[in-house]
DNA sequence: CGGAGCGGGATTTTT
DNA sequence: TCCCGCTCCG
């Protein structure tokens, strides 16, 4: 078990930051509330940095102060993130302010970094090998599969998915199996979803292994039951900082405010940086009441508000602003900027998806003639399916795109492979890794093959390959299975014994070669083969700056994410849970319906917090342009293959109407689906303006006077403009660009209830369809 | 063992 | 509508 080094006290070096005769020319240029943040060294700090306003600036000058100042050598200072992103932007610009000394700062990372580093000192605390194995989710996937097939559980009633969830909702809360409360293992397998956890868990710890959610859990309980290990953190980590606060879960919290624990009478270093306006993941466990509740957990802290923004123009932001006030659950800030009001942003409706994505695409169009750089263009979607429409418009356009987000590096299969034999070599008893290659590419060794490797392993405790071993000696495998067996075993000896002479990425273009596995994707035909192959190219040259294989496959586990390539100017889409954290001249946001956004499954399954939180996501939106914001909604969606009419979001409903100009489509499409939200789907649709944001935007209208967004006004604008007698009657034959020919069934105004005579009843408007 | 054919499900995503 | 995963059959 290693000890943790007693924390050493501090000397300035001589020619460090501190002794410079400016020493803190990084102060330079914060606004007052920033440079509080910075230098609000001692005791707990809360601060609230809404959209734009500076935060990470605060985060990294303080780190550069805290040494600067020689309050703490970069190895006593905490500093987590979420993403591995995030942790290298933050140490990038740490750096820049202080010089190489952060270069060194051991404890910046995301809370599973650095967990795994404790966990790995002291792994055999916690039933562990410091050798353990990290888990993706593929991986933890399959081993549940297994638990439940060991329990003889039908996995089609009760589907690996839903338990793998049910579990990490408990890792997300700090439980382990002994502590869920009784009633919640209820809901999964008839009343075995906590034995079944419990089995997981031992199975982990058999295969010497670790789940993402385990490397916090664990960490926590091994704080818990080891104070004096506990203590030696305590004492390292003199300033703790924080980022994205608000996206904390149970067990983060809980392992946070262990290491910020103090004796009694003294104070916590902690500095927590966030935005309750932006937590956008309660839906993966985090929880917002961290950050609401931080007064309370860390009395006497100071809490810091950064609003003055210095990203977008004042239309915008108000906007953004009016949004957000409708929630609840929140601290409340007041962003304000100097900047100037710039244009307001617009809110266009659009007859469909097919609609939105040309009408964007000629936007975009002019801004690239008017010399724009599409790099400062985005889309930020709320479901990825949105995306496809964009792209197919924009590969016609010939508009150059990048999607952000999608499956990234590590997920793809062909990585996950390469991986996964790189596995077996450092980790022979890596069964997942194991199966998952066995028979990739084919080589005869099925299912069945792998079944009698388990039964036989489970029987005698060991790993698949040791079995595998064994069984080849003896007549249990058919001869063809037992030679295939035999030669695959014996490429992994050579490749561990290739492993102690050649480097890390000469030996996995080895095994790749060796394994048949670049064959295999060299002759398959189909369109991906020849990225496939060059992403294998891609990682084997990725590996070449790791000191060995296993240091190798210990960064993979935790950061896997690839470089991102930078090339031609790019427009760029991506949802807006992907946005969070960038800024863009240009916002584009489309599909802003009800049951889309705020997305119905939100509002079904999580109530009030869950429309609190799309409009939390409508307002990460909203702030991330700078310049120029523009709405979509589209009268009707294919969801699913159905066409759907929908209604405008509650969310337009909900901007301020002196800050947001109302767009007629550029299509034709005249009012687009304002007409079916305001009248006719009012009563359809349990109408937004009964609930309870609408009532309170009714209420805060300051001036009642003014002509307020929203209804009124565009009541007003749509009665005049469309209100008009019909001119078509009850029976006639129409025909319709999307439904195709039909009768209308009833005219009400402009609108028509139309059965067609493939797409059945729909309610569509007149200016669509033509007599027949 | 492996390909074809069928049924169910289909937000958001990091580590 | 489309995609994935499982089952069934050769």
């Amino acid at each position: 078990m290693a000890a943790v080094e007693p924390a050493q006290p501090y000397t300035p070096r001589p020619g460090g930051l501190a002794s410079r005769a400016t020493p803190q020319r990084y102060l330079d240029g914060l606004n007052p509330e920033q440079r509080e943040g910075v230098e609000s060294l001692d005791g707990p700090v809360l601060v609230l940095a809404g959209a734009g306003t500076g935060k990470t600036r605060v985060l990294t000058t303080r780190i550069a102060h805290i040494i600067a100042l020689g309050r703490a050598q970069p190895h006593q200072i905490l500093a987590v993130t979420f993403t591995n992103k995030a942790a290298r932007e933050m140490r990038e610009r740490v750096v820049h302010l202080a010089g190489p000394v952060a270069e060194g700062m051991p404890w910046l990372g995301t809370f599973h970094a650095i967990s795994t580093k404790i966990l790995r000192r002291h792994a055999e605390l916690v039933g562990l090998k410091s050798s353990f194995t990290i888990l993706d989710t593929d991986d933890q996937i399959r081993l549940i599969k297994q638990v439940l097939q060991a329990e003889n559980i039908d996995d089609k009633r009760w589907p690996a998915r839903a338990l793998a969830f049910q579990i990490d909702a408990w890792k997300n809360r700090g439980l382990t199996p002994g502590q869920v409360p009784k009633g919640e293992g209820e809901a999964y397998a008839n009343g075995k979803g906590i034995q079944l956890y419990a089995h997981y868990q031992a199975r982990l710890k058999q295969l010497n292994a670790a789940d993402f959610g385990d490397l916090l859990v664990e960490c926590l309980r091994l704080f818990k039951e080891n104070p004096d290990i506990l203590a030696d953190y305590q004492r390292r980590f003199r300033y703790l900082l924080v980022d994205e606060y608000q996206d904390t879960n149970g067990v983060q919290y809980m392992w946070l405010r262990l290491l910020a624990q103090t004796k009694p009478g003294e104070r916590a270093n902690l500095c927590c940086v966030g935005d309750d306006d932006q937590s956008i993941y309660g839906w993966r466990g985090a929880d917002v009441d961290n950050i609401l509740r931080f007064e309370q957990d860390f009395p006497g802290a100071k809490v810091i508000r950064l609003e003055r923004n210095y990203r977008s123009t004042g239309h915008i932001l108000a906007t953004a602003s009016h949004l957000i006030a409708q929630n609840q659950g929140r601290l409340g800030k007041t962003l304000f900027t100097d900047g100037e009001n710039g244009d307001k942003p617009s809110v266009t409706g659009v007859w469909d998806s097919e609609e939105e994505a040309r009408s964007i695409g000629e936007d975009i169009e002019q801004l690239q003639r008017a010399k724009a750089s599409l790099d400062e263009i985005a889309i930020l979607v709320r479901a990825s399916f949105q995306m496809r429409e964009f792209e197919e418009r924009f590969v016609t356009l010939g508009l150059p795109y990048r999607v952000i987000g999608g499956p990234r590096f590590y997920e793809r299969a062909e990585i996950r492979d390469a991986l996964a034999y790189l596995r077996c070599v450092a980790q022979p008893a890596d069964d997942l890794a194991f199966e998952r290659i066995a028979n990739v590419p084919k080589r005869g060794l099925g299912d069945a093959t792998i079944q009698i490797l388990h039964d036989y392993g489970r029987r005698a405790q060991i790993p698949l390959m040791q079995s595998a071993q064994i069984l080849v000696e003896t007549e249990e495998l058919k001869p063809k299975q037992r030679q295939t067996l035999r030669a695959l075993l014996g490429d992994f000896d050579r490749w561990r014994q290739l492993a102690e002479q050649k480097p890390q990425h000469e030996l996995a273009e080895t095994i790749l070669e060796e394994s048949g596995y670049t064959d295999m994707w060299q002759k398959d035909r189909t369109a991906e083969a020849a990225g496939r192959l060059e992403n294998l190219k891609e990682l084997v040259r990725s590996m070449e700056p790791f000191p060995d294989l296993t240091a190798f496959l210990e960064h993979i586990s935790l950061v896997m994410d690839s470089a991102e390539k930078g090339g031609e100017a790019r427009v760029s889409i991506m949802t807006l849970h992907a946005a969070k954290g960038l800024e863009f001249e240009t916002v584009y946001l489309p599909g802003w319906e009800e049951g889309l956004f705020p997305h119905q499954r939100s509002l079904d399954e999580q109530g009030r917090a869950g429309l609190e939180e799309e409009r939390r996501l409508a307002y990460v939106g909203l702030t991330r342009a700078k310049r120029r914001l523009k709405l979509y909604f589209a009268t009707n969606r294919r969801i699913r293959g159905l066409w759907q009419t929908t209604v405008p979001s509650r969310f337009i409903d909900e901007l301020p109407g002196d800050h947001v100009d109302v767009v007629e489509s550029s299509h034709g499409s005249g009012y687009g689906g304002y007409t079916p939200s305001r009248f006719s789907n009012m009563d359809r649709f349990a109408s937004p303006y009964a609930t309870p944001g609408w009532q309170r935007a009714q209420q805060n209208r300051s001036t009642p006077s003014a002509t307020a967004y929203g209804p009124k006004l565009l009541e007003g604008e749509v009665i005049a403009k469309t209100i008009h007698a019909s001119h078509f009657s009850t029976g006639d034959r129409v025909l319709h660009l999307k439904f195709g020919n039909g009768t209308i069934a009833s005219v009400d105004g402009n609108k028509l209830t139309v059965d067609f005579d493939r797409a059945g009843r729909k309610m569509v408007m007149d200016s669509f369809v033509e007599t027949a």
